[in-house]
DNA sequence: TGTTCCACTACATCTTTGTGTAGTTTTGTT
DNA sequence: AACAAAACTACACAAAGATGTAGTGGAACA
């Protein structure tokens, strides 16, 4: 791992004793070369529009106003070469995969040891990644949902005919695909939208989409 | 962190300098009960069926016969409650998706120092996840994929309008909810359909679902 | 003023989708 | 054999979707 040095990092923190302590030994540590905390986003960009830098923003995600995440959005688009990691309580999916989509490369629960935030930085400003292991596993399982609840009941024929309309077929298409009328094409959906107690082929592709069948 | 015992460790791995290394290194630690390994996929499967176990499967992607992605959702199936690390050289998005969405808990390069490799079983066994640094950068890329191409040029009520599509409104409920008339409606709807190239909103949920939109 | 882009509206027409009703055949189980 | 479930087929009809043609008005710009 290549050493590291002069960076700029900002401390994004409305608790006092996280924001002091975390700063106190951030600037202790020889690859710094600034260190600073504000107490909000608001502060933050201020900041940021009177000249400071920031290569690395630490940030919490409950903050007074704007949210952590809805900071990092504009971060995003004022400091495109900057990390964003988050440190914080949550841990739930939403705001997890929120920050992440938001541009978030690091997500570290607040019980993590200061010297793990540092390798964290350091993992992260060398081109990879670093979560928290317990964010890491929610990540992991995002793409491994659980088996879905298949009391749906459907047959496999009516699985035959799903598929043909994930993949934008009209009912001739499919008709034509599977060998039968297209008769028995709209006899099947009839069951299928009975079953999953819908109406429409765009609830059918949202459901599909979101896993649910 | 809990301290473990008595894992059952199996090594799914062709490379035998690798399996025998690896092998003797987690047969000395004093966490493992018994550590087993096997050249493929199919030798893992036989010796499952001859009774023996396996808590924690570390497999390589590159195998002779069945690959090591094939072959974790066969285990997945069979083995509830073990953990599955990938132990790869492969680092592209491809395999790295197809490993987490078949179920894989962790994934590690294959230059992963032995003893990383025993502190990302500790955090695995302990209910987190581990990745190596550059493919938890992938994967966290993966939320906020770089702005998408726009040269589609929607205009703001294409947008508007493609919005009330994704939601499953009919076009008579997305001109109540935009007040314009069911015409006006279909007058976009014909411009969207041209500037995407595509004539079904099928076409046109599954490029929203893919981010292309 | 003229041009371009955008939004809005209307009409016409054909295709596709969704739902109800009715009946036959096939398959699996007791 | 009887029964149930699944699959297949047909007809009817209304609503929704897709596409073409035509026209108006507003905003921005040269």
């Amino acid at each position: 791992m290549n050493e590291l040095s002069n960076l700029d990092i900002a401390i994004v923190e409305d608790d006092q004793v996280v924001r002091e302590g975390l700063k106190d030994y951030l600037q202790s540590e020889a690859f710094t070369k600034n260190v600073w905390a504000v107490e909000s986003m608001e502060l933050f960009f201020e900041s940021i529009s009177k000249g400071k830098s920031a290569d690395v923003i630490l940030s919490d995600i409950g903050l007074p106003g704007m949210s952590g995440i809805e900071g990092i959005k504009l971060i995003r688009e004022k400091l495109k070469k900057s990390d964003i990691i988050m440190l914080t309580v949550f841990k739930d999916e939403n705001r997890i995969f929120k920050s992440l989509c938001a541009g978030a490369t690091g997500y570290l629960l607040k019980d993590t040891p200061f010297e793990e935030i540092k390798q964290a930085i350091y993992i992260i400003r060398n081109g990879g990644s670093f979560m928290s292991p317990a964010i890491a596993r929610k990540v992991v399982e995002h793409f491994n949902p659980l088996p879905q609840n298949s009391d749906n009941n459907l047959t496999a024929r009516e699985k035959q005919i799903i598929q043909g309309m994930v993949d934008g077929l009209s009912y001739k298409l499919i008709a034509d695909r599977l060998g039968i009328s297209i008769d028995t094409i709209r006899y099947h959906i009839k069951n299928i939208y009975n079953k999953l107690q819908i109406n429409s082929r765009t609830q059918l592709l949202n459901k599909s989409f979101r896993g649910e069948i």
